[in-house]
DNA sequence: TCAAATGTACGAATGTATTCGTATAAACAA
DNA sequence: TTGTTTATACGAATACATTCGTACATTTGA
């Protein structure tokens, strides 16, 4: 099995964040999708150059403008990380890192209700 | 107001871990508690050292044998890596988040019916 | 046509995390 | 006492991520 074990770093999750909701993408288009201010454009390029060494991105190098694609999968990816923080940081308990989650400004009623539809079709399993 | 946005790294992690759980500790006590068998004894110390100047822990330096204690909250540790993942991971979405931590094999029935004691308790309030 | 814009490739500088070796001092034990 | 163990301090090597400058090729438009 390919494409286990991989943890992109954090410049990298953020290619990927682009990657993954527009699909084909150039470096320029990512670039401005993220509109760092500080970074300049050759530092995207390099960027998804050793991402595409390490095969984390495929790219259409047929014309000049290169097209990239994420090889990697999203949801094994948020899986990955989210169980190496629950190792990490929440010495293995899924149910601490949910209540630390649940328990900050971001998690609205509405993201709520979703998460106790989700409860509930876990359990009817 | 100190210790904000604050970053320990994976391996600092590890050392927060083991001294958040047991109090005050020794560098052996800290590295015997990791045992990895990869890293010596002084890449431990050297480790605690830095965490020291960076100020996340404390220590008392009255003995020759120093004795090291976290300076840095558990929760909010917590809570600052939970919205960075949030944010770089899950595009913002806490919901997202949860349900990535509750669909993988870590979350057993028991955490479950946590979360959902949780959820009743944030829902009343 | 030919200069400007746009693209890739690549080397190098910088910053930071991790690891280890070595020097040195203190505690301990025979 | 004197050699072994256990500790800290510190410098340096290594690894990796990030950033940028520069060279060079291609495309574009005036």
């Amino acid at each position: 099995m390919s494409n286990t074990n991989i943890k992109p770093t954090e410049g990298e999750m953020e290619i990927l964040q682009v990657l993954w909701e527009k699909g084909n993408c150039t470096v320029r288009d990512v670039h401005e999708a993220l509109n760092k201010k500080d970074a300049g454009y050759t530092t995207s390029l390099k960027l998804m150059q050793i991402m595409h060494e390490k095969g984390l991105v495929t790219r259409d190098t047929s014309s000049k403008t290169h097209i990239y694609r994420a090889l990697i999968n999203q949801e094994k990816t948020q899986q990955q990380l989210v169980n190496k923080m629950i190792d990490n940081v929440f010495n293995g308990s899924a149910a601490r890192l949910v209540m630390q989650a649940l328990g900050n400004k971001t998690a609205s009623q509405e993201e709520i209700d979703l998460i106790k539809q989700y409860l509930d079709k876990l359990e009817n399993k």
